[in-house]
DNA sequence: AATGAATGAGTCTTCATTCAT
DNA sequence: TATGAATGAAGACTCATTCAT
């Protein structure tokens, strides 16, 4: 006399709340990277997971908490990728390592921007988004991409191979740039903008004090 | 045998249309400022203008392109004012300079991040905002900023007090990050992130390259 | 387990579905006898089925699909009443039988006329009506009203009841004659036609031509 | 000191009142040619007659009063171009007469339907319209159409050159269906019907009475 | 008397949320 | 507890008519 079991999950196993959940959650994040968030109804979801369209406000409390949940696990996941592509510090060349990093998150952004971009259209969305990703108990958020960043180039500098610079400022400059260069080249009509990526790293390395020698 | 005039422009001299329609665009531009492109209704700028709901389609084809006139006000001004703001090339001390340019960029990039980046939950909108700023005969759009600093990055260094590095590069590195504080310090609940600019000019004057000396 | 039942059927057995959809078409078709096409709103018909104004468009995608509908259904019942009403061939006085289809055609004139005359000022609906009733799976269409007389018409000739004319064009003048008594009898200010049929159906028999002599 | 008169009606001379009326008309008389009167705009009408959108309310009570002047004016060039083209009574085959006569009739279908098909759609304009043209003193109307058939016909039986038949029948029979015809072949998707017309003439003619013998 | 801009009522359609079954 | 249909609010745009100039 159990309560009846969505067709959706009928052939899984374990708790078939949590499976209709996730069910949820991944038809959202599936559906996040496939277009901006303004444009995804609660029925486009509920098609996508299978189920009905009032199944969501048994598991959320509206629209927007569910988009939230997959934006959450959407961005966890980008962060891991970020963190699995670093370059080990002190191994390598270090010049080349900073192009890797940054071709790094120019991929990153690549995927976040459409994302958080459609997210400033929704205020009340956005708030709780940013909420939720800036609980210290939560390993994500726009905060740990810089961490990640910041913890490689301290560890490049402890190495020696970088100068004794703000790594947090660097930080700022890489992700910066980078990430405008996404921006840019996503709303503008030429070609994307990859082939800036050598010159920045290029000149971030070297600076802009001029009558510079090195021994 | 002149039409009678609109209430709002009661008041007005000169030609009554191109005050209404400015009346229009002052509205939009307000509401723009207020609020993100989405939640403007086309009541809500007859409203603040003042005048009735059909008027708007006595000088404008439909809604968007209203908001398009604004938008692109809106960013020619900012443009102007960041050349205004622009230091001398040459005079001052170019480190300073540098402070002040990027402080220029953080303020412009506070302005127009948030209609750009509502702008990106509108495609029709952003693709006509887009085709509009990229007209040649335009003097004004996304890559006017970046040609304004790059020109000004160039004097520095025709001027021997910056390193020959590659100016767009450099602007990339300048732009992007102040336009990322911006962004960061908008979305997070933390206050703005102004502070971080000292250190994020100075990293980029000095490089990232190690076992550096001035003579 | 099952949806709401909307309020409108709520005491009817059966298909809920079916039964709003047929609720909907129902109140088109009553409001399609009662005011031309274009006087018939979304909310009207809404307003006459008793339900919401959202409702139709789980059933149909937009307006004139509805109304599309309810217009096939009146007229496939016009055909059916026609051939039902319709003398049968070899019985009967032959005269008294073409006398017969003749009202009968009158009065089918007399309701699709004001739908048809209509539909003329509404060229998306029209054309997406004629395209509807042309398919030749569907047992209605302008041209079942001709095939019906057609046939009954050759049917009297192959019985030697009628002279060996041109079918068609008979039904031609029959139709013709019926259709435009009702059109000027509901344009004018006076009495219906009616009462002309009879003359025309005896013209129609005798014909014109002069010096006839009947052995 | 006598009041401005209008652009449009500058280089004339003679009453300028009248002028203006009269650009007005002749502009919806071309509109109604053109498309359907629902399709009619005020402003479309100004444009066309090149005077200012309010005139039109100097010299007619509304919009509907102004189409109905022109349909009215249309009606009566078209009832005087099927007099024109009538063939004279008593000369040449009176089998090809009434083939000339049923393809006039024929092509006045082909400009009024529409237009009266359209009026339709507009109950209040075609009531007036109708009033206008029942009027006793006003030479034209549907039913001059037919008067003009009748006396035609009756001329011919006069000339005994047809069956002393009721004219008025006839009438009806020839009118009813060119106008048919002409309806059917405008709805259908198929090529227009014109070749149908001997046909019908012909089964006119010689009636559907069977064993019938010329001496 | 002409001008032509201002007025504002009217309509289809979408979609988050509810809730009877 | 899943279902999925019902609900109804909200918004852009058209156009006949008015009326200050």
């Amino acid at each position: 006399m159990s309560p009846r079991r969505a067709k959706a999950v009928a052939g899984t196993t374990g708790d078939p709340a949590a499976a209709l959940r996730a069910q949820l959650v991944d038809a959202a994040e599936t559906l996040l990277s496939e277009r901006r968030v303004a444009a995804i109804t609660t029925r486009d979801i509920a098609r996508a997971a299978g189920v009905s369209d009032g199944v969501l406000y048994n598991y959320f409390a509206d629209k927007n908490e569910l988009l939230l949940t997959a934006l959450v696990r959407r961005f966890t996941r980008l962060v891991a990728e970020l963190r699995a592509a670093l370059p080990e510090p002190g191994t390598g060349a270090v010049e080349a390592n900073l192009r890797l990093l940054a071709r790094s998150l120019y991929d990153l952004h690549t995927v976040a921007l459409p994302i958080v971009g459609s997210l400033l259209a929704e205020p009340e969305l956005l708030h709780r988004f940013m909420a939720a990703i800036h609980r210290p108990d939560e390993p994500l958020g726009g905060k740990q991409i810089r961490d990640t960043v910041v913890a490689y180039l301290a560890a490049e500098q402890q190495a020696g191979r970088l100068a004794p610079a703000d790594p947090g400022a660097a930080a700022d400059l890489l992700i910066g740039a980078t990430a405008t260069l996404v921006f840019t080249g996503h709303l503008g009509p030429g070609p994307p903008l990859v082939e800036r990526l050598p010159a920045v790293v290029d000149t971030l390395v070297r600076g802009l004090a001029p009558q510079r020698r090195r021994q």
